[in-house]
DNA sequence: CAAGGTAGTGAGTGAGCACTCACAATGGAG
DNA sequence: CTCCATTGTGAGTGCTCACTCACTACCTTG
């Protein structure tokens, strides 16, 4: 080994980088805490003194992705207002599915939570801050309101399901999102890129 | 045991049953078989020989859920067209949180589409009935049938993690859909007592 | 260089899981 | 009443998983 010590801290944030990837494809009954640990180039006991539980991992992990979610998105409408912030907003979602694992990861997030009151209380939490600074920024109403955050949903579950790489009539009916055609589209290719590493990913293990 | 023999058919739609709710909770892979195979009075090796494997299974409870869904949607725009056909099968969906288990399963569905092509497969199959049968119904525009499907993606997350039975304000603004707060009102109480029907029976198990 | 705290792991452990096999009960056809 | 196809199960099997314990390697401080 030629890797040298680091800090916990420094770790840490490592293991909740491989979190991310491994729960957005498998969710949080279907990832394995040795998938993660093995990842994040550690040992399975040092992640769970690093992180106690699995539950604790995952509610942790969603948790980091749900504030760089909110992150984005104040940072793409900072000094706008109205409108601008909200094609802003809009626009910084939209990117989001360049890196789709954010979007999987919120969504199987929203899946566990009958399941597990403490991820339902998280997931409500995000709901909670993402409406309070939509709603400074942008002003909009309910009924607008319900629309964003409805496209934000569908956006989700469009990156879980690979939507954007089937080529079908259908789905450009749904998908070509305000004449931001162009967006969605390299969207779609990174999608289709990962998609391909990841399935090459798959064959190597059972090999 | 009183109960008589029942044709395999018969024991089929029971699984089916039993599925829909393990399923609902826990997801694919949060679900055990066994726990299902005791919903629904039978064993587990039965179970296997009804359905061949857990995936199987599984794919067979989604795309039930998804039948039930499409029928509900279809029947209740039955004669209509236009904005009528579309108003009533918005309601139809707004009504389907009164059962909660169905959107459930869907996000399920969609959530381990990433980790698997079967799955994914028969989530596109869904949207793309969906979407036949809205436009051929309504005629919407991209734009509308896109906002359609939107709130539809809105309402299965909002039934999972149970927001309607939060009195905060901030859910206020983001559930009183379209006017149609009484509809959502009574969904909300329905699904508040399935809840404490649930958390009743998480008590008995460990005990 | 000694001491002690922090980073890190090898080797389990008990429980739960998907799935199988050999076998039993049941009911209808002749 | 007797076959026999169909319904149904008890008792596993091998594997994976979350989590633990006892231990080592490393680095810093005095």
């Amino acid at each position: 080994m030629v890797s040298t010590r680091q800090t916990a801290d420094e770790r840490r944030t490592a293991v909740l980088a491989a979190a991310i990837s491994e729960f957005a494809r498998s969710g949080y009954a279907g990832t394995s805490t040795e998938a993660i640990a093995t990842r994040a180039g550690i040992s399975q006991p040092y992640l769970f003194r690093l992180f106690g539980t699995k539950k604790d991992l995952f509610v942790a992990t969603f948790d980091l992705v749900a504030d760089r979610i909110i992150d984005g998105l104040a940072s793409a409408s900072e000094g706008l207002e109205g409108d601008d912030a909200l094609t802003a907003m809009g626009n910084a979602y939209l990117e989001l599915m360049q890196d789709p694992e954010l979007l999987q990861v919120q969504l199987h997030g929203f899946a566990a939570a009958p399941a597990d009151p403490d991820i339902a209380r998280s997931c409500r939490r995000t709901f909670e801050v993402l409406e309070a600074i939509v709603v400074e920024r942008t002003g909009l109403s309910d009924d607008e309101l319900r629309q964003f955050f409805a496209m934000g949903m569908l956006i989700n579950v469009m990156a879980a399901i690979d939507l954007l790489s089937i080529p079908e009539p259908w789905v450009q009916n749904l998908c070509h999102v305000d004449g931001k055609a162009a967006s969605i589209k390299s969207a779609s290719q990174a999608l289709e890129a990962q998609r391909r590493a990841d399935e090459a990913a798959d064959q190597e293990v059972p090999a």
